[in-house]
DNA sequence: ATTTTATAAGTGAGTAATCACTCAATTTCA
DNA sequence: TGAAATTGAGTGATTACTCACTTATAAAAT
C-alpha cells in the first residue's frame, strides 16, 4: 500500500470509529485527525469535507452489501434457499467488519435519501426476491414492502441489539434461526 | 391550559417535529423558537438545555409506552394473546402520535444509555412475557434477547419504513399480520 | 554518485461562521 | 402594581475548513 493510501485508510477508519462510538455531529475533524496520527489539514487532501467522508463511508458498504446479496442469491433455488444465502451473507458481512457494519446500520436514516438512483441498494435485492416468490406462488401475496419489512427486521433488530450490547457473539451463529424465523414470517396465512 | 403550559407545549412539538425532520444536533434552538413563534430565550424557561429538552420528550414517550404495553398484555392469557395485545397497544401508540413516534424510533441509539435504572422500559416488558412462556413450555427455549429482538424486529422494521416513507397507511391495520409472524418468529423449532 | 528540480504529502495556526445560552429590558395580565 | 412571561441583542466557545509553508520522495540532469 502507498503512503497516500494508507493514510486516507487510517483517515477512513479512525472516522469510522468514532463515528460509531459518538456519532457523526458530535465527532470534530479535529478528534479525526489525532486518532489517525495526522494533521486537521490533512482531511482535506483525501476527503472535499467532513460531510463527504461519512457519505462515503456509508455508500461503500452499502453499495458492497447490496452487490454480494445479489450474488449470494442468485444461485439458490427456491425462496428457502435464497433467504438462507441472503442471511448468511448479510450476517457474515457484519461480522466481518462490525463497526463499519454498525456505522451502516446505526445511519441509515441520515444517508439513505442520498442514494444515487440505480446503486445497488440492499433493501431492493431483498424486496425483489420476495415480490418473485409471491408470484410464483411460493408464498401468500401480501404487501410485499410490508412483507419485506417484518422478514428483514427479524436479522435487523438482532444485529440492533448487538449494537446496543444486549446481547453478544457472531450474528453468523444464528443463521439457521434467523432464515427460519424469516421464511415463517413469510408464510404466514390471512386466516 | 394556562399560557405557561401552551408555550411548553408549543416547544415540545415545534422540537419534536424539527428533531424529526432534520435530526436534534442539526437542529438550532433558533429554528425552534421561530417554529414554536417565540423567542429563543424564551426556550430556556422551560428547559434547562436544548439536550434536557430532547431528553425529556424520548423519555416522557419511552415510559409511557412501556407503562402502556404492560397494561396492554396483563389481562391477556397466554402468549398468543400476549403478543396480539401487545402489537396492537404498539401500533396504536405509533399512529396516535406518529412524529413522537417516529422521534423515539430514529433516536433511540442516543438515548437509551440514558434511561434511569428502575425507569419502565419497552423492552424488558416484551422479554419478560418472552422469558414467562419460554418457562412455562409456551414456545421453544433459546437465548431470550435474540428471540425477543426478532420478534420485535418484525413490529420495529415495518414501522421503520413507514417512516422511510416506503409504505404508507397505520400500522394498526397490520396487527393482525404482526401478531401472527411474530408468533411464527417465536414458535420456530431447533431442528 | 551527487546535485538539482518537481511533485506529492503533510502541517497547524488562523478565519469566518455558527450556535447554545445569558441577561437586562420590556410586555402581559391578574 | 408586582410578579410572571417574553424578548432579542450580545457573548464566549466551538468548529469546519483554508492556506502559506515545510518536509519527504523520486525523477532528471550533471
Amino acid at each position: 500500500m502507498g503512503k497516500a493510501e494508507d493514510t486516507k485508510a487510517r483517515l477512513e477508519r479512525a472516522a469510522l470509529t468514532l463515528f460509531v462510538a459518538r456519532g457523526v455531529a458530535e465527532t470534530t475533524t479535529k478528534e479525526i485527525a489525532m486518532a489517525a496520527s495526522v494533521a486537521e489539514g490533512t482531511i482535506y487532501r483525501y476527503f472535499p469535507s467532513k460531510e463527504q467522508l461519512a457519505l462515503d463511508l456509508f455508500l461503500r458498504h452499502h453499495q458492497g452489501l447490496a452487490e454480494a446479496l445479489t450474488e449470494a442469491q442468485r444461485p439458490a433455488k427456491g425462496l428457502r434457499a435464497k433467504i438462507e444465502a441472503i442471511v448468511r451473507c448479510y450476517c457474515e458481512w457484519a461480522d466481518r467488519d462490525w463497526t463499519l457494519f454498525a456505522y451502516h446500520l446505526l445511519n441509515q436514516h441520515s444517508f439513505l435519501i442520498q442514494v444515487p438512483d440505480g446503486m445497488a441498494n440492499p433493501v431492493t435485492v431483498v424486496r425483489d426476491v420476495i415480490s418473485q416468490a409471491m408470484k410464483a406462488g411460493e408464498i401468500p401475496k401480501r404487501n410485499v414492502d410490508l412483507a419485506a419489512a417484518s422478514a428483514i427486521g427479524v436479522v435487523m433488530q438482532a444485529a440492533t441489539y448487538k449494537v446496543y450490547g444486549r446481547f453478544t457473539g457472531d450474528l453468523s451463529d444464528h443463521v439457521r434461526f434467523f432464515a427460519d424465523a424469516a421464511w415463517a414470517v413469510l408464510s404466514v396465512k390471512e386466516k
